[in-house]
DNA sequence: TCTCTTCAGGTGCGGCTTGA
DNA sequence: TCAAGCCGCACCTGAAGAGA
């Protein structure tokens, strides 16, 4: 075992590194901004700072400014290509550091070494001294020095999420393996189902048309309304597991349950960890490895079955033609050159693993023209031509030439903000199919609308709006297209928005260069746009029910008011003692909804999911921003007047009581009614 | 002779049944 | 109620064969 504190330290040690070690923390606080900004919803989540369970730990105060936050991988490397071994090993990874630097051999820590050639019969022994020492970091802190500021703190550890692949996450989560009945990995209640006479379980979410399976009997479950993981029986599950005291009750217990024995991380302090099951997550390159083996081996009809399956009436399984198979090859090698990104990703993948192979020179190439904003030509022929007679006209149509146009000049690329080049069909077309990397097809934007060309060339056009005065020349900067024809539309419903299929017109167009931009900012702009206006929707929508409420009730309520018990007969619980004795009564038990019927409309009725979320979104971005602002109030009748979001917010007088933590605040949200 | 691939049998584990 | 054993699945192992 390899102590994971004197690494930490290390990671610290330069004023670069500690630098780059501040990027989670300042990255949540530009996350936190966003909230409240955008009313509590998170535009694009693509990274841990947008993750609720991480927004939770850190509203709640389990993760602070100087914490450093963990992630340990677990897995039996391969050493030969043809030769197992039973080799473990375990790793940390610091999620202070910037993403693209988690995985770099020099950020990765290695903490413990399981030694082959047999397996170990209990891992929970090899990986017990690992997590014994972070369990004394937490408790006691570790010292820290930071270079940037020539000062000594106290830095906290916090064990955000144990991974693994998924055979092995069960030495995290103490479950039983992926084939048994309670098989997800993320706890999610949903029941696997098995083959006749078998014991092996798959978690199908949808039903077979002519016979019922044995196992869960669930109906159809669409795949974007799986639940979350994270059941809250598993911790009473586990209480039912671990009070078990003979084998047979034990192995009903554990079909039952989806549990074997209580995981080694429950020994973390609570508020150091995010718990079992939430911080159970599995790794992507399994899955497309995986699931790239299952779909080709479905589409060749390779795939081993049971006896009763008749891989002819696989309609789906075009390729068991062999023929066809190596067909398809050779237009996948082909298609690759239509793949603008293949070439540079790999480029890009090489430089991230090897940096310092990265020798490129910085600044513009020689000869290129800056265009500013980012765009660059580069490449040109090297005498003018006049345009033909198309091209004249298409530019004519889209600039203010008075004149006979002028003599131009062929450039082949240009570069473009994000660092794409886009090409000209002018030079792709001279070069022979193998070396050609297609990227002379872009997006632009004309009169408001999104279209796709291919770009014949661009140039620059020098015109003089009055050619009576001497030397007011203007040049733009123009990319002379063919436009592509409107996606297939047939082809797109059938691919589920996926092929757009268009044809070359014979059209020639022309757009100013700065028009064309990169597919994935421009989604990016169009996203958040799409928000800000459903924000501003949701905020006229709040104003406009409040104006009709008022307009509609002789007493309108002033914005802000306590509502009196006397005025909604029909809710029950205003006080939480009343709430506590209604749940030792059998009503409560007969309940389904009993952990939940505090929450309560004006009628009495209870709040459940859709409305739930809303309201935990609304609170988590007003509590982050107070958290922020130094401004969490020591009581919610207090806080509810400090901003403008807290109006509309009525609290029955139980919601009085003092509120510590953010957590604490969520729970005092049961008893408040939401306007 | 060495390396690599394939494949059949072995092994471990979860789930279940059976009989004392 | 409990222990023993069976079944099915996925994974593991090592022998055999192909090819360099």
């Amino acid at each position: 075992m390899i102590p994971l504190g004197p690494q930490l330290q290390a990671c610290n040690r330069s004023p670069k590194a500690a630098h780059d070690m501040q990027y989670l923390w300042e990255c949540t606080q530009k996350v936190l901004d966003k909230l409240w900004e955008l009313n509590g919803a998170i535009p694009i989540v693509d990274d841990i700072v947008m993750g609720w369970d991480y927004l939770r730990a850190i509203l709640d105060r389990d993760i602070k400014k100087h914490d450093i936050v963990l992630m340990v991988l677990l897995d039996s490397p391969q050493l030969y290509e043809n030769k197992e071994l039973d080799c473990w090993m375990y790793i940390w990874v610091i999620l202070n550091l910037p993403p693209q630097k988690w995985y770099r051999k020099l950020h990765v820590l290695p903490s413990g070494f399981i030694p082959s050639p047999n397996k170990p019969k209990n891992l929970d022994s090899f990986l017990f001294p690992g997590f014994h020492h972070l369990t004394a970091l937490q408790h006691e802190g570790l010292p820290m020095w930071d270079p940037l500021t020539d000062s000594r703190y106290i830095s906290g550890l916090y064990l955000i999420f144990t991974t693994a692949d998924v055979p092995s996450l069960i030495y995290w989560d103490g479950m039983v393996r992926h084939s048994g009945k309670n098989g997800c990995r993320l706890y999610c209640g949903i029941q696997g189902c098995c083959k006749e006479n078998s014991t092996h379980y798959y978690p199908a979410l949808l039903c077979p048309h002519d016979h019922i399976v044995s196992g869960g009997h669930h109906g159809d479950i669409k795949a974007l309304e799986v639940p979350q993981g994270g059941s809250t029986e598993y911790v009473n599950n586990l209480k039912k597991i671990v009070s078990i005291h003979n084998q047979t009750q034990w192995d009903k217990m554990k079909t039952e349950t989806g549990l074997t024995k209580p995981p080694l991380i429950l020994g973390l302090h609570p508020t150091r960890s995010l718990g079992v099951p939430l911080c159970m997550t599995t790794d992507v390159m399994h899955l497309t490895g995986n699931l790239s083996d299952l779909l080709l081996s479905l589409w060749c009809g390779t795939l081993s079955v049971s006896p009763n399956d008749d891989k002819s009436t696989w309609d789906w399984a075009m390729f068991k033609d062999n023929d066809l198979w190596i067909s398809h090859g050779e237009d996948v090698k082909k298609a690759g050159v239509h793949l603008p990104g293949v070439q540079q990703c790999q480029v890009n993948a090489l430089l991230s693993a090897l940096p310092e192979l990265d020798d490129s020179a910085k600044g513009l190439p020689h000869g290129s023209i800056d265009l500013g904003d980012g765009y660059a030509l580069r490449k040109r022929l090297k005498y003018s031509i006049l345009p033909d007679a198309q091209v004249t006209q298409a530019i004519r149509n889209y600039l203010p030439v008075s004149e006979e146009l002028p003599r131009i000049t062929k450039q082949a690329r240009l570069l473009l903000p994000n660092g794409q080049i886009a090409r000209s069909a002018w030079r792709e077309a001279l070069k022979p199919p193998h070396q050609l990397q297609v990227s002379h097809n872009v997006k632009f934007t004309l009169d408001n609308k999104v279209h796709v060309s291919e770009v014949q060339y661009f140039t620059q056009v020098a015109t003089q709006l009055h050619p009576e005065q001497q030397g007011d020349w203007t040049f733009h900067n123009i990319a002379i297209m063919k436009l592509y024809s409107e996606p297939d539309t047939e082809l797109l419903k059938l691919s589920s928005q996926v092929l757009a299929a268009s044809t070359l017109l014979n059209q020639i167009i022309t757009a100013y260069m700065h028009n064309i931009t990169p597919l994935k900012e421009h989604c990016k702009t169009l996203e958040m746009q799409l928000f800000k206006v459903a924000v501003e929707h949701d905020i006229l929508k709040a104003t406009l029910d409040q104006l009709a409420a008022s307009l509609g009730s002789s007493t309108p309520l002033p914005l802000g008011s306590i509502k009196a018990a006397e005025m909604y007969p029909k809710m029950q619980f205003w006080t939480q003692t009343k709430y506590n004795e209604w749940t030792n009564t059998t009503e409560a038990h007969g309940n389904h909804w009993w952990k939940l019927t505090y929450l309560e409309d004006g009628d009495g009725n209870t709040i459940l999911d859709d409305l739930l979320k809303g309201i935990h979104k609304k609170i988590q971005g007003i509590w982050a921003k107070l958290v922020e602002k130094d401004m969490a109030p020591k009581t919610w009748g207090k806080g509810a007047c400090l901003h403008p979001h807290l109006q509309g917010i009525h609290i029955s007088p139980a919601g009085q009581e003092r509120l510590e933590t953010g957590l604490a605040m969520q729970q005092q949200l049961s008893w408040m009614v939401l306007e």
